[in-house]
DNA sequence: CGGCTTTGACCAGCGC
DNA sequence: GCGCTGGTCAAAGCCG
């Protein structure tokens, strides 16, 4: 993915959501878009008084609330780690990652198409299956009948793209590579990563229905660093019998007012941001470079 | 025994 | 068209 893509991709895509809602479904009922406002107030006032951004032009066009729907910015709560780094969005995306999310976003028609794909796409899964299983039948008759079941069952419908979920990445430095978020999540694959020495990990969450995904792997340059990429929004609340999930549920209410803390977040994003080696392969954390410091992609690109 | 991780194989997308 | 890479599947094994 080049340079100028990311940059396409981004300015799309504005959209600043309360990334610590991803992390923490308060109690007391869901928030809405009214009630989740106020939080971000002075976040915005910084980026739009801030010229190291430069999205936030973007930002300001428009009234917070009606923002387009791709791209997100987002301070994560270093919960279960030692120091967040630093986050970004990036991908199609419309509504806040959770039910409870302090900060949802207006959605888009690509956005609505989107999910409406991914839930279609969900229960129509089996039935499409089947068809193809048929399909391939017809056309396949001297093959191998298990080989040919396991092609077909990964087979997808031709012609159409993947669908991908609004993403988010955010860096922390931390000495375990799974972040404990409150959810639960099952691994389901893990991959060697070109120019990284630390394999990457899929998950996805163990809530039925639910397909948030998560990527996690480490920054290369530097290990210490865990780099967390979620794609989707969860529909669902914290499970009851999460491990681990009272104590940061505990954590998260001595720890956090209920607020967006923004000057949080600029100690943690800005200064680190700028001096961060980050993955060249990253996709997600190009995107971040390109819009938050332009300066600072040129210094990593080759 | 259920839930989870590991891991090799497979597929799609993309660049050349 | 081919090769590379990221993403996913699913069987096997592990663990509480």
């Amino acid at each position: 993915m080049s340079g100028e893509k990311l940059g396409e991709l981004f300015h799309h895509d504005s959209t600043i959501f309360d990334p610590y809602s991803l992390f923490s479904l308060r109690s007391g009922g869901p928030q809405g878009l009214e009630s989740g406002l106020p939080q971000f107030s002075g976040f915005l006032d910084y980026l739009q008084s801030s010229t190291d951004f430069g999205f936030t032009s973007s930002l300001s066009q428009e009234p917070f609330g009606l923002i387009g729907d791709r791209h997100k910015v987002c301070k994560a709560e270093p919960r279960a780690t030692e120091n967040v780094i630093s986050s970004v969005f990036a991908g199609g995306g419309t509504r806040a990652m959770t039910a409870n999310s302090s900060v949802s976003s207006s959605s888009t028609e690509a956005a609505g198409e989107e999910e409406s794909d991914k839930n279609e796409k969900n229960e129509e899964k089996e039935q499409e299956e089947e068809d193809e299983n048929k399909d391939v039948k017809g056309a396949d008759d001297g093959a191998d009948e298990d080989e040919k079941a396991k092609t077909v069952s990964k087979s997808r419908k031709k012609g159409e793209k993947r669908q991908r979920q609004p993403r988010f990445a955010f860096m922390t430095k931390s000495e375990v590579d799974h972040l404990e978020d409150g959810y639960r999540w099952r691994k389901y694959g893990q991959k060697a990563v070109k120019n990284s020495r630390y394999p990457r990990s899929y998950y996805r969450c163990t809530t039925q229905k639910c397909l948030v995904k998560k990527r996690v792997e480490r920054s290369h340059e530097d290990p210490s660093i865990v780099i967390t990429t979620y794609e989707g929004q969860h529909t669902h609340h914290y499970p009851s019998n999460v491990r681990g999930s009272s104590h940061m549920l505990a954590n998260q209410q001595s720890s956090m007012p209920p607020s967006f803390h923004h000057d949080l977040f600029l100690q943690t994003l800005t200064p680190p941001l700028q001096q961060l080696n980050l993955p060249a392969n990253y996709h997600d954390l190009l995107l971040l470079q390109n819009s938050i410091h332009p300066s600072f992609i040129n210094s990593n690109q080759p």
